[in-house]
DNA sequence: AACGTTAGTTTCATTATCTGGAACTTCGTT
DNA sequence: AACGAAGTTCCAGATAATGAAACTAACGTT
């Protein structure tokens, strides 16, 4: 899940990972399981983490969840770090034309991590949206990412996958991938064909500077009942000027290298 | 601003708090400057850090800034570790009672996090107000929080707090503080009389389990032109409505324990 | 173009920290 | 009371962190 090797504040963020990963308190016992560290190191480790607030620990239950700490320190990786703050204003404005579900998503640790969201009809539902992660082999947002990721790296990232069947149109292994990614790479654009959820269709573009870089994903979604992916593919040239309009801003903000980070660890 | 004393990884988070505190990239020499670690060893948290995805380096302005790996993880801080899910309900029908903001926060390193918010008017601002961090000796919230605070923790974290000056009417000493919270834990809510903002008052209670653990605070914020401090008070019985029934779910979800995490540090 | 200055990076012997098997304690259960 | 499982502590040995110093790169200045 995590890449390992960088000393001591490497695993205790492997262990902090785990944790979150459980999407649950967990007891200690339970992290044990699924740990390869050995009891008393693991041990240490939590205790650590817990007393820096990285970690929270219920006595009662003797259970461990992700701290609040967390929350704090990723407002201002939110702020900094993410697209987000950029790309507000044309959000709003590309949700408003469309009227549909509009998502904003960058790579991190080769799955798609969710940063901004606009739902036509309902409000946003804060950190529930943003910092969720999906998987980057089944979604619009992740193949149109994979897609104009930097060969070495698409490499790495497409051998993290893990290519579960979600549902019948999942793909299953990295050669149909790659087929794909091909095309949407001379295409400018992917489709989610209900990938990932049945029922469950995307449009996505990527937000490139230059036609290098890729900073992130626009996308999207809709239901089969109310749209097709004729329909989508009718919003690209909107999608893709709102992702130029983004991808400028980006440039002139002289925003910091994502690819650098996103398959995790890959030093320079 | 951070607990040293953990270690490596210890080390690690005072650096990665001081990124965070700068509020955008930050070169190395700046963070140099700020900090007791000699250059080699600052430099190998920096490399660690980044490598690992917690930080994100800006090759061409060579700058840091916090990794949106933290964004992900604080995903499952703020799902499992915050009071904002099982507010929720609560928070929407608070608000949509009053007309007013309502914040809601809990305690982080001697200072108030807002982890959640409702404004009446204008949509919810995502992470830009979830996750950000206030002083606790000068705002409604802080305040409650410190009077229902353990003695032992609440002196602690007293201790930790900086008594600037925001406007004539801010708290400058622990000493007049002290008197306050006395006040405040007798009446069982407690006001910001423009301490932190001209213009800006609040009501705030506390939530307690029982009548002991202090998870987090509840606040209805308005403007001196809009507002007045005994209109706010009048709004105390349905904020400690709320507050009760807030605990009280919390209760019992059984809830992770906050005392043991907020001062930062303090190992049971 | 050579020089000086500053910022960033690498080296390596020393030293502090982390490691983990095993022993111990605590708690809930039979 | 005895047992077992979960959690905690110990400590000698292994490992990784340390930081002064040396080095390199980038920039501005004479």
């Amino acid at each position: 899940m995590s890449t390992l090797g960088d000393g001591t504040v490497g695993k205790a963020l492997v262990v902090l990972d785990q944790i979150a990963a459980f999407g649950r308190p967990v007891r200690f016992s339970e992290l044990m399981g699924g740990s390869a560290f050995p009891k008393a190191t693991l041990y240490r480790l939590v205790q650590t983490l817990t007393s820096q607030g990285m970690l929270a620990f219920d006595p009662d239950r003797q259970t461990y969840a992700p701290g609040i700490r967390l929350v704090r320190l990723a407002h201002a990786a939110w702020a900094q770090s993410s697209l987000a703050p950029i790309a507000r204003v044309y959000l709003d404005r590309l949700a408003a034309s469309v009227g549909e579900t509009v998502h904003l998503a960058q790579l991190d640790h080769a799955q798609v991590l969710y940063v901004d969201k606009r739902n036509a009809t309902q409000p946003i539902e804060m950190f529930s949206q943003a910092g969720k992660i999906g998987p980057a082999y089944c979604t619009g947002l992740g193949k149109v990412m994979l897609a104009f990721l930097d060969p070495d790296l698409q490499a790495l990232v497409m051998a993290q996958q893990s290519y579960h069947r979600f549902t019948g149109k999942t793909h299953l292994s990295a050669a149909t991938l790659r087929i794909e990614l091909d095309d949407i790479r001379a295409n400018g654009y992917g489709f989610d064909r209900e990938e990932h959820e049945p029922g469950i269709i995307c449009v996505a573009v990527p937000i490139l500077t230059g036609t290098t870089r890729m900073l992130g994903a626009l996308s999207v979604t809709s239901v089969t009942g109310r749209a097709n992916l004729a329909g989508l593919e009718m919003l690209v040239p909107l999608l893709r000027d709102t992702a130029q309009q983004i991808a400028k801003d980006a440039e002139s903000w002289r925003f910091p290298d994502r690819n650098k980070v996103i398959a995790g660890g890959v030093r320079p």
